[in-house]
RNA sequence: GCGCCCUUAGCUCAGUUGGAUAGAGCAACAGCCUUCUAAGCUGUGGGUCAGUGGUUCGAAUCCACUAGGGCGCGCCA
């Protein structure tokens, strides 16, 4: 099981990685776009064979110097021996002939600023419109294959609390990277080869016994408890009688672990279902097992001298009790990056956990997926290391593994620490929280923080109708864009209020200095895709919407006081027609934004 | 003892992969408000980015050390 950890951030900029790539461009990152121009502009200023990588198109930390930046004279000056000032202006001198450009400045250490012509932004609306919730989409990608394994939760039970965050996070980080051009596979793994299953299998044959009427009293310490379990008994009482209930284990044990595995992962199956979240691919270890996978990949390790018999050393400062110094099967983990050795084989001869997890890697990377990526609870992050070097090991350098760790969940009520207890009725189930807040508001909470930072669930808040729930926040802006959008066609009734219509009005009423932020917002939202992607965070996806909503809010209640600045104006129908875009736009963006987190937006609040 | 993660406003947290004067919400304070259906709006105050040193044009961000907190440390998954 793999939920619950830290992130160490292996892949960072700079190093070389796999999912870190810079060439190309898209036509809807508008930062992207004018990267080429500077890159052109360059052009007979410097040197034709600098290094261009590091020079960087981006929007100013302060929106007051402009609408764009770039660090280009400061990163080359170096390289083109010039000082940067200088090599700055001549920069500056060429971007003012774009026609798109209003003004060039060259501000501080060398950064140069520029305007964009009002109209450069309204056409990006239009952009927007013709693109509809598929604005943002990027090709960043290449269409390169990308595994995403996430929840794994063990087959022994219902999901509880603390999976839905994995679960969360891994689907809407897969739909981030297939948004952002990446082929996405989702997989799930089913942990059904250690001693677990068969506590749950002996689990099952009680509550067997129990559904042929005998009475089992207390559970004992090292079986299930939960009542989930009884079905699965009833179902095998039905289906076979009392053939197994005086047979000794052997005769059952297998049979029963297959029974309660399927049982509980169409359990599993069925809460992932209900959070909105499906996989493409499960994979069953034992069957791996069986099928003689794990052989083949160590094997292999063997073969190029990975493995050996050795005894470990205790560790320091914490030697378990029941220590003894003893030779073990030893994978050479600290070749690659690992701090020890660790073991593959149990002493019952049996393959160890992270054995068999070798052999899955390497056969998600045979399959074609160079870059993995695991989602697990942060009480793994001590099996980060191995797991990596290993996956180093086992691709000989070609596969890269990248692990989000979930902190944890702390479910809270009013601001105070909400005890789950059945006893005292309340809800201990993934199942019942959905029941009780909904898909969509657990879906987005989940992602209202980094993955590596532990966060409080708080259920009133959750569903609280105020500014500080992000959920409804965001909520209330798509809707109150649609409302304003049935306003407009009732105002304009028989015209075409399509997007492809909008994306054609005159968009020139657009002016007050909001409007023009607000589709600035709206444009930089396919570059945002693309960070978070790059990044594998798909919590900034929340920050972004939060923000698009607060600005389209802000321009939404300055419409109170200042009745000119009103969507629809009766007097006034080429610029509400305007607006009814800017609004359009917003709604589409919102939509876009809402849909890689698998929340459904909704039309009008209730 | 070792490894990994974390430390940003009173509180909860962002911070665009190293950029310019570090942001938001809540709380606090001061006003406003019966609305393009809408559960509020505007403004103000608030910071040694845990600390020290380093790398460079430039550090909350990268490196080293220190302090505090969390997770993990052979045949569990």
């Amino acid at each position: 099981m793999r939920l619950c950890g830290r992130h160490d951030r292996p892949f960072r900029a700079g190093r070389a990685s796999p999912f870190i790539r810079s060439s190309g461009y898209t036509m809807s990152n508008c930062f992207r776009l004018f990267q080429a121009v500077v890159q052109d502009a360059l052009v007979g200023i410097v040197p034709a064979d600098l290094d261009l990588s590091r020079v960087a198109v981006e929007p100013p930390r302060d929106a007051a110097h402009g609408d764009m930046a770039t660090n280009a004279a400061m990163v080359l000056s170096k390289q083109a021996k010039m000082n940067p000032k200088a090599l700055a202006e001549q920069l500056a001198e060429k971007l003012r002939q774009h026609p798109d450009i209003t003004s060039v400045e060259v501000a501080g250490p060398g950064f140069i600023n520029w305007r964009l012509s009002d109209s450069f932004w309204r056409a990006q609306l239009s952009a927007i419109l013709k693109a509809g919730t598929n604005w943002g989409d990027s090709d960043i990608g290449k269409g390169q294959k990308v595994n995403v394994e996430y929840v794994s939760a063990n087959p022994t039970g219902p999901m509880h609390i603390g999976h839905a965050r994995g679960a969360v996070v891994g689907d809407a980080l897969a739909a981030l990277l297939e948004k952002a051009g990446y082929d996405v596979a989702r997989e799930y793994y089913i942990n059904d080869a250690g001693a677990q299953v068969d506590v749950l299998a002996r689990s099952v044959h009680l509550r067997y016994r129990e559904a042929l009427g005998e009475t089992i009293g207390p559970i004992s310490e090292g079986l299930y408890p939960g009542e989930y379990l009884i079905g699965a008994g009833q179902a095998l009482a039905k289906a076979h009688g009392d053939k197994w209930l005086n047979a000794p284990e052997s005769e059952w044990l297998t049979a029963f672990r297959h029974f309660a595995v399927d049982a509980m992962m169409d359990m599993i199956r069925d809460d992932l279902a209900a959070l909105g979240v499906e996989h493409a691919v499960f994979t069953s270890e034992r069957a791996m097992v069986e099928a003689g996978a794990v052989d083949a990949a160590l094997k292999n390790l063997e073969e190029r001298g990975l493995i050996y018999t050795g005894v470990l050393e205790p560790p320091k400062g914490k030697t378990p009790e029941d220590w003894e110094p003893r030779p073990q099967t030893l994978f050479k983990a600290t070749e690659f990056g690992d701090d020890v050795d660790r073991p593959l084989k149990k002493s019952d001869g049996s393959w160890t956990y992270f054995a068999s997890d070798i052999a899955y890697h390497k056969s998600k990377f045979d399959r074609g997926f160079p870059v993995m990526i695991d989602v697990w609870g942060a009480d793994h992050g001590g099996y980060v290391k191995r797991l990596q070097a290993a996956v180093k090991a086992i691709t000989e350098g070609q596969g890269a593994l990248d692990v989000k760790l979930c902190q944890m969940v702390s479910l809270m009520k009013n601001g105070e620490p909400y005890k789950m207890s059945k006893r005292a009725g309340t809800f201990v189930t993934l199942r019942d929280l959905i029941d009780e807040v909904g898909k969509d508001v657990v879906r987005f909470i989940m992602l209202t923080r980094k993955n590596d930072a532990q966060l409080d669930f708080d259920l009133d808040k959750a569903l609280e109708q105020s500014r500080d729930n992000p959920v409804f926040y965001v909520q209330y802006a798509h809707a109150r864009a649609c409302s304003v959008a049935r306003h407009g066609a009732e105002m304009f009734k028989g015209r075409d209020l399509s997007d492809a219509a909008l994306s054609g009005v005159d968009l020139s009423g657009l002016q007050d200095a909001d409007e023009m932020a607000l589709i600035r917002l709206m444009a930089a939202w396919p570059r945002l895709v693309e960070s978070a992607a790059e990044s594998h965070e798909p919590h900034r996806v929340a920050y972004y919407l939060a923000d698009l909503a607060a600005a389209f809010h802000g321009l939404w209640n300055r419409g109170r006081d200042e009745a000119q600045l009103r969507f629809l104006i009766g007097e006034n129908p080429d610029l509400s027609l305007a607006r009814l875009a800017l609004v359009r736009g917003v709604a589409l963006v919102a939509a876009s934004g809402l849909k890689v987190f698998g929340v459904e937006p909704v039309l009008e609040m209730r």
